[in-house]
DNA sequence: AACCCGGGGTT
DNA sequence: AACCCAGGGTT
């Protein structure tokens, strides 16, 4: 007795009713459907609308995607975060190029062999925009699929996964795969909230939802306790030269790697150039999901304009065009327009 | 399996 | 402060 077997029906009478107007279900072709999958990855589909809307209006076909400047790419994708996310998304648009003759890849193992493109995509994708009947497990998906047939396994866990996604193949109406995965990720999204907080009275699935029926909807899904973050001090240079400030490269692997940034150490820290002046700034916080940076910034008149290898000077039109910088920063950008 | 990788909204 | 988000890659 599977409580997923009376599920499609109601679910997607459901979908037909409630389902939000976005850009990428007007026009759903690969294309479309590929970046804003990418896009919407550990993010919430009101923190990718008007990164979207800007990406399609830049680079409308995967043609200009796979030609585009990375520094270019990278100030489109700047602020959304996981910024591997962009440089992947331009390798599976060569990749598609290349091993697939610039006619995205219509299965679910082609489209599993691009980069960026796990398990979840490649579902999404098929589904969404091919018709191929795959599920699409994501974090909505396992909480909602968790409480209906009252699965108290841990979601992290890849069995788990492979229990839920192999119960959802077996429901999934092979007319409408793509309907039946976004329904349910938009009902995980809007009715059946985290926390314990699920709007079990607007919910399709109400009657023969295991975890209601018996209580449970605060103790599923089951989930690990994550590790705490470590905490770390830097002292970030606002270094100025007549109305413009000095930025600096970050390392191409690791955190914000290629990203640009006002030069910053684990404090304490020297000022890393011949100062004319020197004074306090203001301070800043910015939560990662591992890290949390305390800052507090120094204020450098330089001596002379000479920079360290690889830095640059960027007056106001410069740090607004051509320099990503992560919004980690942004405690100091009210301090540092004030001088440009 | 554990860890790394952003940023922000909710509770 | 804790949780989580239309997860994937690396080690």
């Amino acid at each position: 007795m599977n409580q997923l077997d009376q599920l499609p029906i109601p679910l997607l009478q459901w979908y037909r009713e409630n389902a939000r107007v976005l850009p990428w279900r007007s026009d759903p072709t690969p294309y479309h459907v590929w970046v804003s999958e990418i896009m919407l990855q550990q993010t919430r589909v009101a923190a990718v609308l008007d990164y979207y809307r800007r990406f399609m209006e830049a680079l409308p076909t995967v043609a200009d995607l796979a030609a585009v400047e990375e520094d270019r790419l990278m100030k489109l994708w700047q602020g959304l975060g996981y910024y591997n996310r962009a440089r992947n998304l331009q390798k599976a648009a060569r990749q598609v190029a290349e091993d697939f003759g610039g006619a995205f890849p219509d299965t679910y193992e082609g489209l599993l062999t691009l980069s960026g493109v796990g398990e979840y995509t490649a579902g999404a994708i098929a589904s969404i925009a091919f018709g191929v009947p795959v599920p699409a497990v994501d974090g909505n998906v396992l909480r909602v699929v968790a409480r209906i047939s009252g699965d108290g396994g841990d979601i992290a866990r890849p069995d788990t996964k492979a229990r839920m996604r192999a119960a959802l193949q077996a429901v999934l109406p092979v007319d409408a795969p793509g309907d039946f995965n976004q329904a349910l990720m938009e009902l995980g999204a809007t009715v059946c909230l985290p926390n314990g907080a699920p709007l079990c009275d607007r919910c399709p699935a109400a009657d023969f939802c295991t975890a209601r029926r018996e209580e449970r909807t605060g103790e599923l899904p089951v989930k690990a306790a994550k590790k705490a973050r470590r905490i770390e001090n830097r002292t970030v240079f606002l270094i100025f030269w007549g109305k413009k400030v000095a930025l600096r490269r970050r390392p191409g692997r690791g955190l914000l790697a290629g990203l640009w940034e006002y030069p910053n150490e684990l404090s304490p820290a020297p000022c890393p150039v011949e100062a004319a002046g020197l004074s306090g700034g203001p301070a800043g916080k910015h939560i990662f999901s591992h890290i949390e940076w305390h800052m507090t910034a120094q204020i450098v008149e330089a001596a002379s304009p000479e920079l360290p290898e690889g830095w640059v000077w960027a007056d106001r039109a410069a740090l607004e065009r051509d320099y990503a910088v992560p919004n980690a920063f942004q405690a100091f950008a009210g301090a540092v327009e004030a001088r440009l």
